[in-house]
DNA sequence: CTCAGAAAGTTCACTTTTAAGACTCATAGG
DNA sequence: CCTATGAGTCTTAAAAGTGAACTTTCTGAG
């Protein structure tokens, strides 16, 4: 299978995939939660090919994750901020983060912790039911086929 | 960067990356929630190339989300199944399903959908903060640096 | 005016990775 | 013996990534 026919499967995994399940894609959503937006800083902070990341940046353009804008002009200058859609990308990220934290953190803790602005505690993030609003394992799920 | 220079970077997302951040890793992880654990289902199911196929069971064997156990003698015949570890990765694989289902699924509908046994709904995930137990969106969170 | 510098890319010449598909090996059944 | 099954390995060919230099459009300093 060649990466792009990765968008035409019939699997929201895949099609989520097609657009940032890529190496670099996901350092520079990181990137972006944590207020990156220029094209420099990009690539200062990965260290990425500058080729790879204009090309990584253009399909999330394309495809709505960031939204280009001039933040000055004379001479124009762009640049890269989520778009909502983007933002919805959050749980996946924390998701990873918290993944990491659970199995490859030393003695020393966590790089990095969350603090839920609303209640004021650092927190993990963890899966819950749309329903009913307990937290969800494997285990718990079943999957079903839907129409399409 | 390298990819397995990956895993040296102090930062929780990329040591998770290095792991699970690969093409057609979170596509075999997802055929295994799905219940698939033998080489040739695994292989058949995505069209991988047997070489990529075997390599990366290998990985994810080494790093505990695997475990590689005989289910017959004679010829011996093994089996891929979660670790706890693996199984931990679920709410990684359901945030990007529940994106692609937002973002990607046609009129029809998402090709799947999820039902959870305990409440008895068809449900999407949502982040919720362990200590509160609220949703948590992007901008709910402050991230702070932490001893490491 | 000229020169240096910044920001956001492009282009080029290679390396490294990835992948497709044939091939191997051990064993079982007929 | 012949074929089938499961779980891989091997060989090339194609795709992706890399680092360094180059481009374009301005600004500000000397």
């Amino acid at each position: 299978m060649k990466w792009n026919e990765l968008s035409n499967e019939n699997c929201s995994l895949a099609r989520s995939l097609a657009v940032i399940g890529d190496r670099w894609t996901l350092l520079i959503l990181r990137d972006a939660f944590l207020r990156v937006r220029r094209f420099d800083d990009f690539q200062e902070r990965l260290g990425i090919a500058r080729r790879v990341l204009a090309e990584r940046l253009a399909v999330l353009v394309e495809h709505g994750v960031f939204e280009k804008t001039a933040y000055q002009e004379r001479p124009t200058r762009y640049e890269y901020r989520l778009t909502k859609k983007g933002l919805g990308l959050y749980p996946i990220i924390l998701s990873l983060v918290h993944w990491g934290d659970e199995h490859y953190a030393g003695r020393k803790g966590p790089p990095v912790y969350h603090r839920h602005k609303t209640c004021g505690h650092r927190f993990r993030s963890v899966m819950c039911c749309s329903e009913c609003g307990e937290a969800v394992g494997a285990k718990d799920v079943m999957a079903e086929a839907g129409k399409a």
